[in-house]
DNA sequence: GCCTTTGCCCAAAGCGCTTTGGGTTGCCCT
DNA sequence: AGGGCAACCCAAAGCGCTTTGGGCAAAGGC
């Protein structure tokens, strides 16, 4: 059943058919109604592509993950921010693209989505501190909005957390519990968002006279495994650490294996401290939280972010929309004093 | 730069550039060559919305994500074989529409994407005991490929890991270390895949005399807390399991939580053996596994059903493809023979 | 009573591609 | 010389929708 069909069928013309159906005035109510009843009892809906095609619109978003070996982004938080955003598309019309590039040319991917039409706005996510993405999508004249920032953050739209305040505010609360010897299991070194955690962390040191001990700051893609084995070298190492602040909850999980194996208990004789994404299956706050952390959802910013992608895409003029979200922290078992040895 | 300009430029026609783009016979190898060059430099890619219009192929696989309440199967595992999915879809020159449902009418969304035409297949994921979008999408006509079966699994395709299988050999395992209080913590009882490892863990029982304690066993979405909680009910419970079976890793790790808390030993005090997906960041092989478990990674098996389902598209008579895979058990550490009281 | 406005509807022209159904050469064959 | 056949290329007809630019009544203004 397309349009011509139904427009024949009531004996209207394909104008007053598709008009009535996208809610233009110029058509009676009466007709409407007639109109509205008939494509429902026939399961009409509009081709998709014939309506691209005629309104120039793409009604899609994209979303572009890297899968190149290290660098690759394939972690739970990828995954509920998509849930996120894709809410909101899915509620605004917008269909989300996602496009896996596998040979590291996520250039070649974005010039591509532009040239073919494919989509109306991008979604930039996990930016390094210095991403040619950025100027890229400018010279494309594409529509995009970044899940967090980089350089001097000016002249696009972006969402991101107060990287910098978070982790300063999760390092004074255990310096203020005596802690001196802290770890901190960051993401990768390459990525703005480990750059300013690690900012926040040297400032609160730094405002007591201390400073980041090199064997105790480690960088890598955030798995449980390298949670465990950062924090397993650390521990039965020179100067252990009597605390540690990690990226993300799945390290800390990681941290919490390696400090069982050796029989420490967690608040006790060792302190946990982590950024939770608040990811659905990892739920850290059951009878209490859990991890002391820091705590923002990437859902929300999911959400948030969409939102904002499609007010850009409706007005490409208006000034950049940027937010800076704050995070709260959240104080749970697994942190406490510095043991006196 | 469209086709009409680009061919202009060459003072050629829209039919003789359209076709020496595609790999058509008809053009002189000379022609063809100058047309290919010309488009690189003037960064010419077919838009694609016209093209499908015109082929009536949408070149698109829609994945469909249901979010409601309880059944919400954001799990870690939706992701990683999208990730497989995707990968071979970029390859094949398929883009990925994933859709969001939100107000639990997953059949509601389906028949819009049949209707509008803007997928050419659905992949399925996560089937109920009795599912009702098999017989859906058989009515619409709309190839398709379920991860996972349901109900007797003839006349559709569908690719499957062993399920009965595997937990009737892990069950096995924790016999032959002579455990016998033995618990399952499985994902929810809806899902087929829970029904079938439950099914796995009786026979084994059965095969030497027992059954399931129902104390024992606990369905719910596959959360770490889930794991925590349930495991921690159990342990403080009347008849302590000695041995636990776990649907996967993350619930396994919130076992492994409850189990610390209360001094327990992975291997020596508790045993805890537990289906692998082989997540990305939830590595459990780094200086040899650490959870015995039965493993598949999904990410291969999303690679694996991309395929199935891009052939099933090419060629929509051909009979079902119904792949089922085996899978390995790898010893770790968390198991132990059963300590005796 | 005539002219303009308003309300409602239609025919037809795109959107940018693919594909059908020819045309035009030039070459070989009889 | 003329017919047949490749080899190349083109004009034009869709694909199914939206949107422009009217047209034709009935209603309103002088």
């Amino acid at each position: 059943m397309n349009l011509k069909q139904l427009a024949d069928s009531l004996n209207l013309s394909q104008t007053t058919v598709s008009r009535a159906l996208n809610g233009y005035p110029e058509v009676r109510e009466e007709t409407r109604a007639r109109v509205l009843a008939a494509a429902k009892a026939a399961h009409y809906a509009p081709n998709s592509r014939a309506r691209r095609l005629a309104t120039g619109r793409a009604m899609t978003i994209g979303h572009v993950i890297p899968l190149t070996g290290q660098t690759e982004m394939v972690n739970p938080i990828f995954a509920d921010f998509l849930i996120g955003a894709g809410e909101v598309y899915g509620r605004e019309g917008y269909d989300l693209l996602l496009s896996m590039v596998t040979d590291g040319d996520t250039e070649g991917a974005f010039r591509q989505l532009a040239a073919n039409g494919s989509v109306d706005g991008i979604m930039v996510q996990a930016p390094q501190a210095e991403d040619p993405r950025i100027a890229l999508l400018q010279e494309l004249k594409m529509p995009f909005l970044v899940h967090g920032r980089t350089g001097d953050a000016k002249g696009y739209s972006w969402l991101d957390i107060a990287n910098v305040r978070a982790f300063r505010r999760a390092t004074d609360f255990l310096l203020d519990l005596g802690h001196t010897r802290i770890a901190l299991i960051n993401g990768q070194a390459g990525f703005d968002f480990a750059q300013r955690r690690l900012r926040g962390f040297e400032e609160a040191l730094a405002a007591r006279g201390l400073a980041p001990l090199p064997h105790l700051v480690a960088n890598d893609a955030m798995t449980e495994s390298y949670g465990y084995l950062s924090a397993a070298a650390m521990l039965d190492g020179p100067e252990p650490p009597t605390a540690f602040l990690a990226s993300s909850v799945i390290i800390a999980i990681g941290l919490r294996r390696a400090a069982g194996e050796r029989g420490l208990r967690l608040g006790r004789d060792i302190s946990i401290i982590c950024h939770d994404d608040e990811l659905s299956y990892l739920n850290n706050d059951v009878g209490g939280p859990d991890f002391t952390a820091t705590r923002s959802s990437i859902r929300a910013a999911g959400r948030r972010c969409a939102e904002n992608l499609i007010a850009l895409i409706h007005d490409p003029e208006q000034p950049p929309i940027q937010e800076l979200w704050d995070v709260t922290l959240t104080v749970g078992r697994s942190t406490g004093p510095c043991p006196t040895i």
